[in-house]
RNA sequence: GGCUGGGUAGCUCAGCUGGUUAGAGCGCACGACUCAUAAUCGUGAGGUCGGGGGUUCGAGUCCCCCCCCAGCUACCA
């Protein structure tokens, strides 16, 4: 028992949703679920970003203000949570009133602390897209890439953030804690980089509005990034009205980000949060990329994948399943519609759905719906499940945790073919060993459906409900006699027959 | 170029500090069974463990060289 609060990162209004953001979000999702079945106490964030160039570019573009705009796209980001059935505590807009306050309260006291300083930032320039352009964006010639005009020098006078006082910390930090950052190759990654030779990186901005003002400077916002890092921390003190929750729930204890954001997550946030005085969160757990065109994108290969056109069709659970299944988490891998249809017909249909259709359908039929109350077999393969499973989700090794549950699904199947209840059930004299099969399966079904009920919140909601013990707490994920005592008739979990693909 | 990962059965991948005939899932072939969503279970097919060299009694598993793939190498949100 503790507390644990879980974060995904903020997703930038200017992008419709897909396939990444949903991904995170269930994963983040999964861990949430996890810990509230240990009773942990837990809070779970996620929300939106929406300062920043492109917004404000995009909203003049359509002769809106960047506000209108944002709350029309930010309300896309929110309606995807109940879909996803991401069972979020909150989900933060940066444009919150309380949140930009709470921006400039933390980086007044980063600059009191001595780690701002006003300078100027020079690089080359486009006014078409009134922006500076890092290195390697610049096509040949110092040309824009967008809009392939000539880039000019440029020097714009703001404020830095003194990144380079932190090499020492940083350096220390991942010597201390080689945990803190997951994987391992992903803290390899964000050491070398602090290990290059920190520099100091501006922190606002003077030519744009669209952003948190610095209070020290109203003539400036400050930089994206900053104003973006700081929702983890913001957030907890206004998310429940009336009741700061920072003390209860912050440091994060575990933040779930893509591999593009790394450098901001590994290396300028706890340089940032060092430099406010704040405690770090425990662990960083970077994801890969769920790659869609690793043989090039095209819709009759049938490997483009679409979330939403997936849980339609299919349910939000098999979306979740498949994207922590067929990839490593962790690592990147490629996704498709195949893939996608085999697993669900395989795991989903034939593996757990028919493991429960059966081992209900004999209870009923054998002994009226009746569990046997005697004890269960199968000791030798359950016992320590639980905390096998808990210690890999606790390393965000999500996909072999679910692994070793599928492993059960399939030991339940070939129990039943082992012990041929049907055969026993024509046999007088055998009573007493059907009753012991039928009890080791539906506790079995019964366990996997308690372990697996963060991947799988609808269906294994609708199974433990068949067998009358919806109680998915996380010691209730061990074997034992008398746990379910009558089982009722229960519809296909993952329906094969579902109505051919809307094409598009 | 440098750094970090990776290249293992048709596909997706496990293989910790080196040790009997290299494993799993899917797919495929054959067989068994019938409780179940025509589901399930068993058996099998034999992959030079990217290439070459080396250390060792013995190497996917350590060392060296080479080839290929991906990521990172600072201000994209």
């Amino acid at each position: 028992m503790g507390t644990f609060y879980v974060t995904t990162p903020i997703y930038y209004v200017n992008a419709a949703p897909h396939m990444g953001h949903a991904y995170t979000t269930i994963a983040a999702d999964v861990m949430a679920r996890h810990h509230r079945q240990r009773g942990d106490d837990v809070f779970f964030l996620t929300g939106v970003d929406e300062h920043g160039e492109p917004v404000a570019n995009a909203a003049e573009a359509l002769g809106v203000t960047p506000q209108a705009l944002a709350d029309q796209n930010a309300e896309r980001f929110r309606a995807l949570m109940p879909r996803l059935n991401a069972s979020i505590d909150f989900f933060i807009r940066t444009t919150d009133a309380e949140h930009k306050a709470k921006v400039q309260e933390v980086m007044g006291r980063v600059k009191e602390n001595g780690f701002v300083y006003k300078g100027h930032y020079e690089g080359w320039y486009c006014p078409r897209c009134a922006d500076f352009k890092s290195e390697a964006e610049i096509e040949d010639g110092n040309r824009c890439p967008i809009h392939h005009i000539e880039l000019t020098m440029e020097k714009e006078e703001n404020w830095f953030f003194r990144l380079s006082a932190f090499q020492e910390r940083l350096e220390q930090l991942y010597a201390d804690r080689p945990d803190w950052v997951g994987p391992r190759h992903r803290a390899n990654e964000a050491l070398s980089f602090i290990k290059g030779g920190l520099q100091d990186v501006s922190l606002s901005r003077a030519k744009l509005t669209w952003g948190v003002s610095v209070p020290w400077d109203e003539e400036h916002v400050f930089y994206v990034w900053f104003d973006a890092l700081l929702n983890y921390y913001t957030a907890l003190s206004y998310a429940k009205p009336g009741e700061d929750l920072t003390d209860r729930f912050w440091p994060p204890a575990q933040q779930v980000i893509g591999k593009d954001i790394l450098k901001f997550h590994a290396v300028f946030w706890p340089a940032l949060l060092m430099a406010a005085d704040l405690p770090l969160p425990q662990r960083l757990y970077i994801h890969g990329y769920l790659m869609m065109d690793g043989d090039k994108m095209s819709k009759s290969l049938g490997n483009v994948l679409d979330p939403f056109t997936i849980m339609d069709r299919f349910g939000t659970d098999a979306l979740r399943h498949y994207v922590l299944r067929d990839v490593t988490f962790g690592q990147d891998g490629n996704v498709s519609t195949v893939a996608f249809e085999g697993r669900y017909e395989a795991e989903l249909a034939n593996g757990l759905g028919n493991l429960a259709s059966r081992s209900i359908a004999m209870v009923r039929k054998y002994r009226d719906g009746v569990v046997p109350a005697v004890e269960p077999e199968l000791r030798e393969d359950f016992d320590g499940l639980a905390d096998e499973v808990a210690a890999l989700i606790d390393r965000a090794e999500l996909t072999p945790a679910i692994e070793l549950v599928w492993e059960r699904v399939r030991r339940l199947n070939r129990y039943v073919e082992e012990t041929t209840p049907w055969a026993l059930a024509k046999d007088e004299g055998s009573a007493d060993r059907l009753d012991v099969v039928l009890a080791t399966l539906v506790e079995g079904v019964r366990v996997v459906a308690v372990l697996l009920s963060p991947v799988l919140p609808e269906t294994t909601e609708k199974l433990l409900a068949a067998l009358g013990a919806p109680d998915v707490a996380y010691e209730r994920a061990t074997l034992t006699a008398g746990a379910v005592s009558h089982v009722d008739a229960l519809a296909p979990l993952f329906p094969k027959d579902l109505p051919a693909a809307a094409t598009a």
